[in-house]
DNA sequence: ACACTATGAGTAA
DNA sequence: TACTCCTAGTGTC
């Protein structure tokens, strides 16, 4: 699930439950001990989120940079399960043994004296975060690495604005001018993260569509009211993801169907995963083609390109 | 058992 | 443009 709101929501759920904490870390898939052994036994300080990068900061300058790619995926386990509830990513309340099996989710009553908490890395975890009533599994990241400052402030200098970090009118202007210095389509331009940071493949199709653009339009061709809404928009998309963990995409509906979309991923888009489907807006068919090696999504009739 | 897919991005050519 | 890396779920034989 790794576009932007994901990391932010990941950044919000290790700030409330694991920053200040002595944290013990581990390498249960073996792949990343060295680094485990270095910041295990250390404080984790703060959780910053930028794009789909997200920093752990640990003591004594010790950062953990991890980018989830396309399929990474954190899995956060509490003791108690305070935060089961309430659309917290993955998070999962395991009883131990002897307690009550009401809210059990996991593993089956067992009879022997085995803890339940913590439970037993399943899969190839990469690392492993432990405080003493909170686990978090990190599997199939990209990148899962030790940085020095140095190192963060190179990576975030390559990265264009987030607007749940960037707020305000210089992250907007910072957009347009990245989108008015290049005449690649905009569909291209939107997943560039030095552009703007956090996009990908769901949220640039979905945008488009929203805001009526071609995904072919040459970016440095779009009025300045239509990039400026563009910006708005994905600020509006980016902040809805973080609160609600959904991507949930549409104008169309109402409290009823949003409800519905909230647990259906079907009814959620316009046209992300939508080809040959007829477009919820005009009825013409949504239309798949590949743009930079990535599916791209869209309605041609509704997303007309516009001859400059 | 094997093939294919996915919300990403770096590198080589 | 193609290949590479990373994991797990789904579909097909």
């Amino acid at each position: 699930m790794p576009e932007g709101h994901t990391v932010h929501r990941i950044a919000n759920l290790f700030s409330s439950l694991l920053t200040g904490s002595l944290i013990r870390a581990s390498s249960p898939q073996g792949r990343f001990e060295y680094g485990a052994s270095i910041i295990s036994g250390t404080t984790l300080n703060e959780v910053e989120a930028r794009g789909k990068q997200l920093f752990l900061h640990f003591d004594a300058d010790r950062i953990l940079r991890v980018h989830l790619g396309i399929y990474g995926k954190w899995d956060v386990f509490t003791f108690d399960g305070q935060y089961a509830r309430g659309g917290s990513p993955k998070t999962v309340s395991l009883p131990t043994l002897g307690s009550s099996t009401r809210g059990r989710t996991e593993e089956k009553s067992q009879s022997t004296a085995v803890p339940l908490f913590p439970p037993e890395p399943k899969g190839a975890v990469r690392l492993r975060l432990e405080s003493p009533h909170v686990v978090a599994d990190l599997r199939g990241p990209t990148a899962c690495e030790l940085q020095t400052p140095e190192q963060v402030l190179e990576v975030k200098s390559r990265l264009g604005p987030d607007p749940m970090v960037d707020k305000g009118v210089r992250a907007e202007r910072e957009f347009l001018a990245r989108l008015g210095s290049t005449r690649r389509p905009i569909g291209a331009v939107l997943m560039d993260q030095s552009v703007v940071s956090g996009i990908g493949n769901v949220f640039r199709a979905e945008i488009l569509f929203r805001q009526k653009i071609s995904p072919y339009q040459a970016a440095d061709s779009l009025s300045r009211e239509a990039a400026s809404a563009l910006w708005k928009d994905w600020t509006k998309l980016l902040a809805y993801g973080v609160k609600t963990g959904v991507m949930l995409t549409r104008l169309d509906l109402n409290q009823a169907q949003t409800k519905k979309a909230l647990r259906s991923p079907r009814d959620r888009h316009y046209v992300y995963r939508r080809q040959g489907l007829p477009c919820r807006v005009c009825g013409s068919l949504i239309s798949l083609e590949m743009m930079l090696a990535r599916k791209l999504y869209f309605c041609s009739h509704c997303q007309a390109e516009v001859m400059t």
